[in-house]
DNA sequence: AATAGTAATGCAAATGTTTTCATAAAACCT
DNA sequence: AGGTTTTATGAAAACATTTGCATTACTATT
């Protein structure tokens, strides 16, 4: 088996086994064209006989790259990040790099010592979530001269490369999608905006689009909900009890959507025949409860995916360009919404 | 502002700009007693004029710690674990730790190899989801005396340290309240078990504790189902037409659950009127649907939090034991599940 | 057969930090 | 004052690897 005294086994360990040096080792790990197929053979056996697992902190002391991305996220424990981040991890991975991982809460100032932290490791990038960073942030990125992307959000003129959506315009399409149905009494349901530009351009495209149709903001019916399920169905039951109710509800996401409509069926309502909901994102699960709900599909798996795949090749220099990445929005119907017409009136 | 000349700043550029030496700085950040406040004033200025960043790699070359923990999971992406992820992260962030991350989508062989891209990292510890992993994985451990712990499954014998739940004992509950209530014909809804302790365990308690009551198991009513709303949503439709279907379902996690909640009322019965439905987890929004899903409360959270508290005390040395921490399960009965007797039997 | 060119390998310096040991300076004790 | 601790600092070795340069041994070309 495995040698029981487990000394240091390093390169040279390695190197004196097959009987060659250090930098032959070495060479063969890293430019295997280099060295001759037959001492190659006889270097991956010593390996193998000694249980060499390479030191990837040592290399990096070379200015040589890591392997590792740091990914900061908002929270990890949320539908929309849990699977943009396996779908991101995926990706790095097939290129060889493992995901450093670290969350804020959506509190910028922790976002920021969150990427100090990871550049103590000296990740080869930094992924962050949203284009709307500390300037101290951006500064320090920078400075470090570390490469960086914004994932998750899309816009034309973004400062860092980005994968994502248009957030604005998915708010828009949900705004069109229930003006198409003919509703005009119509209530947001948004997480607060500060902090978090995807709810606030997702908000102001709602707005924008409804506006434009010419319908009134009402003030009563602007309802702001954290990304909670059971913050949201609480917001929905204390507000839908008032004498008048919107007929329809446009939500910042699919999980207010959901706690939405169970506090809409809890205060006994039907959802859509007493009222319409949309949400935001398509997470998984939007798709199969009873009634399936209308949303707008952001593609969080594929935008994880070519993040990855973009990212990794703008570390390893196989590409140059700041890339900037538009994921296409779709309007997804489903049970959750209904016509006008179609509404029970019960008032 | 900060040099637009941004040669190295490594060490001895600080220690030169405040004109000690480099021992000194180091001994600043890491010894900080040994060094007189007036130099480690210097230091701090300097260190911040310069935009200096430690080099964590450098540091783990010299067996100091690297300050990170891997963490192995089947996925993220997964309400399960992305909440069990986000609190071990807090956690060990808490500790000064950074998260290093790899799923392998259930598969053991991927598990071994995402292990050896850790250690190539020199993670200060791994943990990893369940008690049940390939022999190889536990051999390299073992070699590589990494420090390891077991997430999320708990047993007294087990090899590695861990902090979980007893998932015999969640099956063993599911059954008991279902029986509680008097029914008989119970299904069994739940993911292939191999490869996946947790699954399998729950599986046997509570097939344990129906034979114990004299229920048979009838071979028609044991489904399969994979983690995932959208399928088990399927299974349950193309069971629940048959003839014969049982008074109830025992699933093998809430999303599950909630998949086969959705199936049954797409197919016109009513949960928990024309049957009842069980889920083992209480996953974020198990509590908030309508009607609220009866479950099995695995403590995510907890579990997290102090596994990460308990493993980066053994990785620093603050504690020393073989730690095996069993977290309580408890019965959570909502709307899901009802008396036998209240079965509107409509067969 | 002599030369040039190429392929395979080794030597040694370099990477950024920590730590042991040594030394200098200050503080304390008769 | 003289000696003894104590405190603060520096010099240099060590950590595991990579890489530029040098060297050797072949192969191809004249």
């Amino acid at each position: 088996m495995s040698d029981k005294f487990n000394e240091k086994v390093d390169i040279v360990a390695v190197a004196k086994a097959a009987r060659v040096s250090p930098s032959t080792v070495s060479r063969s790990f890293n430019h295997p064209g280099l060295v001759s197929p037959a001492t190659r053979k006889r270097i991956t056996r010593a390996v193998e006989k000694l249980g060499y697992i390479r030191n990837r902190a040592a290399q990096s002391m070379h200015g040589r790259r890591n392997a590792t991305i740091g990914l900061i996220v908002p929270t990890i424990d949320h539908a929309i990040f849990a699977e943009v981040i396996q779908s991101f991890s995926d990706s790095i991975d097939r290129a060889g790099f493992t995901l450093l991982i670290a969350s804020h809460s959506y509190d910028l100032d922790r976002e920021y010592a969150m990427m100090r932290k990871l550049m103590e490791h000296r990740v080869d990038g930094i992924a962050l979530v949203g284009l709307e960073h500390a300037d101290a942030s951006l500064r320090l990125l920078e400075q470090q001269g570390t490469p960086a992307m914004a994932l998750w959000n899309y816009a034309p003129d973004s400062l860092l490369p980005c994968v994502g959506a248009d957030n604005h315009e998915a708010g828009r399409i949900a705004a069109d999608h229930l003006l198409g149905l003919g509703h005009r009494d119509i209530g947001l349901v948004f997480p607060r905006p500060d902090g978090n530009d995807r709810a606030s351009a997702r908000l102001s495209g709602a707005r924008d689009r409804l506006l434009a149709a010419g319908v009134p903001l009402i003030e009563d019916w602007q309802w702001e909900a954290p990304y909670s399920i059971a913050q949201a169905k609480q917001v929905a039951q204390d507000l839908l009890r008032r004498a008048h109710r919107p007929t329809a509800l446009l939500c910042g996401n699919d999980v207010i959507a959901q706690g939405v409509i169970y506090g809409a069926q809890s205060c006994g309502l039907r959802v859509p025949q007493d009222i319409s909901v949309t949400g935001i994102g398509d997470f998984k699960g939007s798709a199969e409860m009873e009634p399936g709900l209308t949303t707008v599909r952001i593609p969080a798996r594929s935008i994880g995916e070519i993040a990855g795949e973009r990212f990794t090749d703008l570390i390893t220099g196989a590409s140059e360009d700041h890339f900037r990445i538009r994921c296409p929005l779709e309007c997804i119907v489903r049970g959750t919404s209904a016509l006008y017409e179609m509404l029970r009136l019960s008032l």
